[in-house]
Order: C-alpha cells, then sequence, then structure tokens
DNA sequence: GCTGTAGGTGTACAACGTACTCCTACAACC
DNA sequence: GGTTGTAGGAGTACGTTGTACACCTACAGC
C-alpha cells in the first residue's frame, strides 16, 4: 500500500460545500425542489458528480440535517436549576430549526442516525442526570421530552394553531367543530413562543412533580 | 335542469373501496409503494380511473389517513376524571395507528384538513373543558397534547428507544455518548406502552398541577 | 513526459404523477 | 326496444425524478 503508483484528481468540492448548496436549494425551493439534478446546478457541476460525496438522495439530506444543526451550541448548561437548562437546550435547537424550516419534514427521518441529534440527546440527558433523574425514570422522561420537541416543532412549521394556521380552523363548521373554532380564536392572543415554551413547561412541572413525589 | 337528457354509466367503486384498497397497498408495500398504479391494480381498473374520484395523490393519502382513523371512537369519555378521559383518546388513536403503522409520515401533513384529526381534537378539547381549562391555558394545553401525541406516536413507529431502534443506538460510541449508550441499555426495560402512557402521564402531572396552582 | 487513479460528465432507463384523447356502457327518452 | 347523450374507464404520452453505466479528464508521483 505504500508505494502508490499514481493519485487522481483532487476533489474539487467538499462535503460542507455540497451541504451548503443543498441547503440553500433546500431554503429557496422547499423540499420538492431539492433534487440531485438542482443542487448540481446550485453547484456548477454535473448532476452525477454529487455521486461522488453521498451514496443518494437520502444521504443528500442527512447532510443538509447536520448542516442545520452545525451552528447549535451542544454543550449542556451546566449551572442553574435543571429546567433551565432543558429550556436553553430545547430553545437552541427550536431556533436553528426555524431558521431553515424546510428540514422539519427531515427531523423524524434522520432522528436515528443523525450525529447532531444524538449529540443534542447526550446533552439533554446530562442535565436531566444532573437534575436527579436516572434509571427507567430517565428513559421515560428523555423520551418525553423528545416526543413533545418533535411534534411540538413540527405543528409550528406545518401550520401553527397560533399563527396562519388559525384561519383554517377558525372557518371550520361551527355547529360541528364549536370548541376547536373557539379555541382557534383564543389562540389567535397566543404568540407560538408562549405556545411552544408552555407546552414544554408543562412536561417540565410533569418532571419536577415526579422528582419531588 | 330538470329534463337531463341521459344519465351516464354510474361509478364502479366507491371511496370506500378506494381508500381501502389503498391502505392494502400502503400496508403491504409502505408509502413508497402507494402508487397510483400500485392502487389501480390493486383495484383491477386502470391506474387514470382513480383520477375520477381523487383530485391527485395527495388527495389518496387524505382517503387512507380517513380510512384509518374511521375505526375510532370519536365520542369523548364523559364520566371520571378528565385525565383518564384523555387517555382513554389517546389510547384510542395510538391503537388505530398502531394497525397501520406505515400511515404515520402522513399524519403530520394532514393534520389540518382531516376531519377524523378534527373530531380527535374536538373529542380532547371537550374533556379539556369539562377538567376546567379554558381561555389561554386550554390553548396551551391542547397543543402541547396534540404535540406529545404526533411526536410519540412517530418516535414510536420510526424505531423507538425501547424497542429495535434501542439496538442501534446501543451500538454507539461509547466515549462520545455514554449517557445515550446507558439510556438505551436501560430501555430494555421499558415496554412501549409504559414508555407511551409514562410521558403522556407527566404531561397530565403538569396540567393538573396548573389547574391547582 | 508518462501513467495510473479517481473525479467529473453524458447518456440512458425505469418509475413516478398526471394531462389528454378516445372508447364504452348505461339511464332516460322516443 | 332502439337511440342518444353523458360521464366513467382505458390507453397513450410527456415531463421529472433517482441513479446505473460507460466514458473522458486532470492531476500526483515516478
Amino acid at each position: 500500500m505504500y508505494a502508490v503508483k499514481a493519485m487522481p484528481r483532487p476533489r474539487s468540492l467538499t462535503p460542507a460545500q455540497l451541504a451548503d448548496a443543498a441547503l440553500a436549494v433546500l431554503d429557496r425551493d422547499g423540499l420538492t425542489g431539492l433534487t440531485m439534478r438542482a443542487v448540481g446546478a446550485q453547484l456548477g457541476t454535473s448532476t452525477m458528480a454529487l455521486y461522488r460525496y453521498v451514496a443518494d438522495r437520502d444521504e443528500l439530506e442527512s447532510l443538509v440535517v447536520e448542516r442545520v444543526l452545525d451552528g447549535v451550541d451542544m454543550r449542556p448548561p451546566a449551572d442553574g436549576p435543571w429546567p433551565d437548562g432543558i429550556r436553553e437546550l430545547v430553545d437552541r435547537v427550536r431556533a436553528a430549526v426555524g431558521a431553515h424550516p424546510a428540514v422539519v419534514p427531515l427531523l423524524p427521518a434522520h432522528r436515528h442516525r443523525s450525529p447532531g441529534i444524538l449529540r443534542w440527546g447526550e446533552a439533554a440527558l446530562a442535565v436531566l442526570t444532573r437534575g436527579g433523574f436516572a434509571g427507567t425514570r430517565r428513559v421515560v422522561a428523555f423520551r418525553a421530552l423528545l416526543a413533545y420537541v418533535v411534534g411540538a416543532i413540527q405543528m409550528e412549521h406545518l401550520g401553527a394553531l397560533a399563527g396562519p394556521g388559525t384561519a383554517v380552523i377558525a372557518a371550520l363548521p361551527r355547529a360541528e367543530f364549536p370548541l376547536l373554532a373557539e379555541t382557534a380564536r383564543a389562540a389567535g392572543a397566543v404568540g407560538p413562543d408562549d405556545e411552544f415554551g408552555g407546552g414544554l413547561d408543562l412536561l417540565l412541572d410533569g418532571l419536577a412533580r415526579q422528582l419531588d413525589g
């Protein structure tokens, strides 16, 4: 292996450039616009050149997810009450994802393989552990937190009740969905941050109560 | 309009048959296998005949979602403590979806338009209202509940921590993700029901605490 | 310079959603 | 019971997707 006869042409792209280009396409044209051809055009290369960097479209999506999560500070906040630490961690991913809403549909599918999401999980577990959670309780707490965050972020970017989506529901047949219509109207006074944070607080309160009891 | 000259050939399919066929394809071949051609073949009709019943593939998916939710009892439980009512409602949808796991990725996108999901929301709001929630609090409670349910169901069927997905995480590099690895091992002792229900209980505890305080 | 390697390009194909055109079968009339 | 108008169903065809394959190309090392 040490006596290599010749070295090939060096790569003209970095994975980071590829990820940036794909993210740019995603931000501009949405998830349906994220095609191999579009990313190739964005980079000024052929479509097939991308396959020297990723095995398939799925891997390209992974690259995008990772790129969005790259800017997130994944260090667990070390001081302060543990619920504040969780809130901080949650807010960081929420902000990062909010800057690129089109990645939202990709998150559930890439949840297992994404190093970024795994690092976030590790940080969240560190905070929970510091708060006193261990064993089965920690498993359930962690999963509940993840479920809420995943669900709430999706709700937020697929038409929140507080937001443009409200109008749709407010126009529902009153007779059939009286409570939904009423709730949709009341939701106008609740901002996305209050909605997201309020739900998280409910979960954190439940966790705190479990620690006490 | 009353003197119609001739009546056309009657439809040979019912929407229900179409929904059943699509659901059968979805169950058998997964979401990627749910194509117009496959559903046409399943029904023994041409592909294009489907377009007499649905405008496009998206509408076909709506039909499938509705079919899955059709069997769910959407009447809000009228007696017993309100948290038990919520648990009951949540368990019903979870069971229905669990019988057709491949629909899970469709749920977030169809959340707004699906009459079935709307009816579920109305029922959940009825229970929350009976429990004493109103105004802004009810908005936040409802949204938090929905976020948790949507998120938890997706986590459950896209590889739960307690479940087959555990193995993937348990194989993580220990040095980099010590807590995740440990949690994955501990998760082996937690069944999916305990995991799902435990998280829901945390949220319900938070809600109950809010009502008291 | 020569050369071997891996990078980049172009072509091609199967499968998808669906627009368009034609044929067909039935209910309502004489 | 034949005729007819209507909407349903079938067939064909097109643009777009991911990607397999075969080819050419440019550079590091001799």
